[in-house]
RNA sequence: GGCGCUAUCGUCUAGGGGUUAGGACGCCGCCCUCUCACGGCGGUAACCGGGGUUCGAAUCCCCGUAGCGCUACCA
């Protein structure tokens, strides 16, 4: 039999960071075995569902790579794939269930059932349904129904054993009998409950593993029990460990970005964010490297080398897998994927054309952990510098005669063709040699006066894409602006 | 409160009856170098505690502790 997993977010909110991780797990999964990769979507939550989520939960896949062969925008045989559209089904199954007195009417209102919860808490025991309503006869249930009682309907338990199954991802997990009551598997307004939906759409969906993250443990023996009342073969479980923010908590809003979403914007690559979530509780048979590509983590993926416990998602290590992807781009890919940054530096783009951008977007290919950064970096190619580093001015102060080395470098520039990088090194060398100063003298002024900063690309590449007409400008301009007066050493 | 899961460097992890407990991020130092970054080299740092089993336990078992999760007619 073919394995066919899912994956079954709630259109609550953007991708989060902890689904994801269950995307890539089950995705991978199916991937490695050539089985089945399905996507449903629980929007049952008349409250908190929002249609546009579904979009941005789909776009996050997408974005990550992760394909699904049946589901929203792909079809299949086992659909619908939306939650909302399966009522008829499960209506269907909780007629059944009644028909063959697995499932009952339960009549007791939410009052009493909290008051019978509270009760059995004070008591500091389990709390669980009492069984008023289990033992109703048949007819005296119908007649209450037809008064008009609201009710709900709650599965039959009829066993008094420990469930019990082999978790893929935890070992043996044992519920003992006690902890388990008549759960309701329909509320009084005839929607289904969510345990009963999932287990509902999962044998329908003819699910093979369920892997999903830990915090459902505790509702797999109800459903469980749901299954074998409505007699399908149990799936296997993998429960996987989450996500947690610095705080070992579970992620959440207060430790920063949550969603997919955020890190694309801010610049990270999808494979690099693919690779570093992979590595977050599970990891390779050879554990020496670190970078690996999709097709590999596919070829590589296996369940028994999931981890138990959680993990803390490490932004710092994400940035540094982020570089080591963003230095193996191509310059082409470099360049288109550094554009939506690029765009938006104020003044872009200025008089560069494609030529010219790309060799800029290179220039901080080992600068960047992220895209974005590129905006920050790049600003001065776009604008003329406004102020001049203080350390820097500091600096230059070093060079004997700052003016006149600047003013001849000026010069120099103007004179230098092609204005390319050797042509443009000779030029800046000449310079310091001419003055008996070292290299440095000349180079360090050189870039404070181009970029305000004392940091960035070396001084030649910068200079070719700048521009000769810009460089000679801007050492002008820094000469006309004397901004070394107002330094006090 | 009850139940469940978990426990190796600060973090992600490998390993798993006998190892100098390995790798990666971070951090520190050195080298490279026109700065920053990249890169190279080196360093820092861990088996939660207590019992038991055993010739030998970080590894297996039990207890404790701690963290997390779940405790709905939410999903």
């Amino acid at each position: 039999m073919s394995v066919r997993v899912r994956f079954a977010p709630s259109p609550t909110g953007n991708l989060h960071v902890g689904s994801a991780r269950t995307a890539i797990f089950n995705w991978l999964f199916a991937r490695h075995h050539g089985g089945t990769f399905v996507l449903r979507i629980e929007d049952t939550d008349q409250e908190r569902n929002r249609p546009e989520y579904t979009r941005s939960i789909l776009d996050g896949m997408r974005w990550l790579g992760l394909d699904w062969d049946e589901g929203p925008e792909a079809g299949g045989d086992h659909g619908p794939y939306f939650q909302s559209e399966r009522l008829p089904l499960y209506r269907e199954a909780l007629a059944r269930l009644r028909r063959e007195g697995r499932a009952y009417p339960c009549f007791c209102s939410p009052e009493r059932l909290e008051a019978v919860r509270q009760e059995q808490l004070a008591a500091k025991a389990n709390p669980r349904y009492d069984g008023t309503c289990r033992s109703l006869s048949a007819a005296e249930a119908q007649a209450r129904i037809d008064a008009g009682e609201r009710y709900a309907l709650r599965i039959r338990i009829e066993h008094d054993e420990p469930v019990t199954w082999e978790d893929r991802g935890k070992g043996t997990i044992t519920f003992a009998p006690e902890m388990l009551d008549d759960l309701v598997i329909a509320k009084s307004d005839g929607f289904p409950t969510y345990n009963f939906a999932v287990v509902v759409d999962d044998v329908g969906m003819a699910i093979t593993h369920v892997i999903r993250g830990e915090d459902h443990i505790s509702n797999t023996p109800k459903q469980i029990l749901i299954y074998r009342a409505l007699g399908a073969p149990l799936p296997e479980f993998a429960h996987i460990p989450m996500i947690l923010g610095a705080d070992r908590s579970k992620m959440s809003k207060r430790h920063g970005a949550t969603s997919v979403v955020e890190y694309e914007k801010a610049g990270f690559l999808a494979e690099a964010f693919f690779n570093f979530m992979t590595l977050l509780g599970w990891s390779p048979p050879d554990d020496s490297r670190e970078i690996y590509s999709q097709q590999e983590l596919t070829d590589l993926f296996t369940l028994d080398r999931v981890v138990a416990h959680g993990a803390i998602f490490d932004a710092e290590k994400l940035k540094w897998m982020n570089l080591q992807y963003i230095k193996a781009l191509p310059p082409d890919d470099l360049y288109r994927r550094s554009m939506p940054f690029l765009e938006a530096i104020p003044g872009f783009p200025g008089p560069y054309g494609p030529a010219a951008l790309r060799e800029l977007a290179g220039l901080f290919r080992e600068r960047m952990n992220t895209l974005a950064e590129i905006t920050r970096h790049a600003e001065y190619f776009f604008q003329e510098p406004e102020a001049y580093d203080e350390k820097g001015l500091k600096n230059a102060l070093k060079t004997p005669d700052l003016p006149a080395v600047v003013e001849a470098l000026a010069a120099r520039l103007a004179a230098v063709d092609p204005f390319a990088h050797d042509p443009i090194e000779a030029a800046v060398r000449a310079v310091a040699e001419g003055r008996g100063i070292g290299a440095g003298k000349v180079i360090h002024p050189a870039r404070l006066a181009l970029s305000g900063r004392t940091e960035g690309p070396g001084l030649f590449e910068l200079m070719a894409v700048l521009g000769r007409d810009r460089c000679v400008a801007r050492l002008r301009a820094f000469l006309d602006r004397r901004p070394w007066e107002s330094i006090q050493s």
